[in-house]
DNA sequence: AATGCGGGGTA
DNA sequence: TACCCAGCATT
């Protein structure tokens, strides 16, 4: 009684981050989103009924931080090239970051074939099926694991992507976004919304709500079917005052690794767009650190034999592609791929 | 809890 | 220019 009570007490005060939500509240959330996403899903392959659980990973790490309009054609390919774990885990690394094309944080790629290869050599070339297991394969965290265990398998779990947290904090609690990350305390709260039975709809249908309704920028409120209840609609739509820090990019490490990394990738592919397979570690930019480590620079120019005379005299002295760096920055690395491809010498 | 990590589309 | 996008790993 006392431990009830004291919860309840804690949970419905106003300024509570995650206040209490009436039953009714909740079964009316919940019947409208399904209803709302039986009509205005987008058609993505992935959603296919014959689709693989191997297939769902994919579009799940290809769609961390990257919109979901850029992924398709991108998890198209892979899923044509690569139809299985076994399959990823056997290619050229060179080719997978290649075939990763611009979809960014390219280290993502490198961590879904470590991945492919844990699932083909140590799992019997299964997916796994609990959250608890997903997470200890490189590159899935808490939202992928969920993803992966309510679309691929079916199975009942709380998934909480930004779209489902914004939709949820706007509802409820009011506000415009939510917290930089969540925490124990909102996969919770937000866990009282995922229903018995249509729990993958339920799950889905949020997360489009929130990608094609309850937007960040310029939100269909006038349309939305839930406006009637919606604590942020009535509150006036308060906008925070905290702004999310953005990352720079022009002039930084991160920039100059892309700028290489085109350069390489080209050298990987001859006329006919075909992969040769060269020589030039393409993987050695993709490292999970912030700089550029000069023994990079060593092993890169180690390596000849590409298809692009820039290249070729990229690989002839490590000093020269110290000059190119500090030209680039110098430049502040404005057009990227002009300035790697064209650098006067 | 903070930070680093890509790249492109949009207001 | 700044913000945002089906987050994760590291410190």
């Amino acid at each position: 009684m006392t431990h009830r009570a004291s919860a309840e007490s804690r949970s419905s005060r106003p300024d509570s981050p995650f206040p209490a939500v009436a039953n009714t509240d909740i079964h009316r959330v919940r019947e409208t989103i399904i209803t709302w996403f039986e009509s205005a899903a987008r058609p993505l392959p992935w959603r296919d009924a014959d689709t693989t659980a191997w297939a769902v990973l994919v579009s799940e790490i290809m769609s961390q931080q990257t919109p979901v309009s850029r992924v398709e054609p991108r998890w198209r390919e892979w899923m044509q090239k690569w139809p299985t774990p076994a399959d990823l885990a056997q290619a050229p690394t060179a080719e997978v970051l290649h075939r990763w094309d611009r979809l960014g944080y390219p280290r993502r790629a490198l961590r879904l074939q470590e991945a492919a290869r844990v699932i083909t050599e140590e799992l019997d070339g299964h997916v796994p099926q609990t959250a608890k297991e997903l997470e200890r394969l490189p590159g899935i965290g808490s939202y992928t694991a969920a993803a992966v265990t309510s679309f691929a398998h079916g199975e009942r779990t709380t998934v909480l992507d930004t779209n489902v947290r914004r939709v949820l904090i706007r509802l409820f609690a009011g506000r415009d976004r939510p917290s930089p990350s969540p925490g124990r305390a909102e996969t919770e709260w937000a866990g009282q919304f995922v229903p018995e039975t249509e729990h993958k709809q339920w799950n889905a249908g949020v997360m489009e709500f929130g990608a094609l309704v309850c937007t960040a920028r310029n939100p269909q409120c006038e349309t939305c079917p839930l406006n009637d209840i919606c604590a942020w609609q009535k509150a006036g739509r308060p906008t925070s005052a905290v702004k999310p820090k953005t990352q720079k990019w022009a002039g930084t490490d991160r920039q100059l690794r892309g700028a290489i990394m085109d350069v390489l990738k080209s050298a990987h592919e001859n006329a006919d767009g075909a992969h040769t397979g060269g020589s030039v570690p393409i993987d050695l930019f993709t490292t999970t650190t912030a700089k550029i480590d000069p023994d990079m620079l060593d092993e890169l120019s180690g390596h000849t034999a590409t298809k692009l005379d820039r290249v070729r005299d990229l690989s002839a002295d490590s000093q020269r592609i110290t000059r190119l760096i500090d030209d680039l920055v110098s430049d502040g690395l404005a057009a990227r791929t002009k300035n790697v491809l064209q650098l006067p010498s």
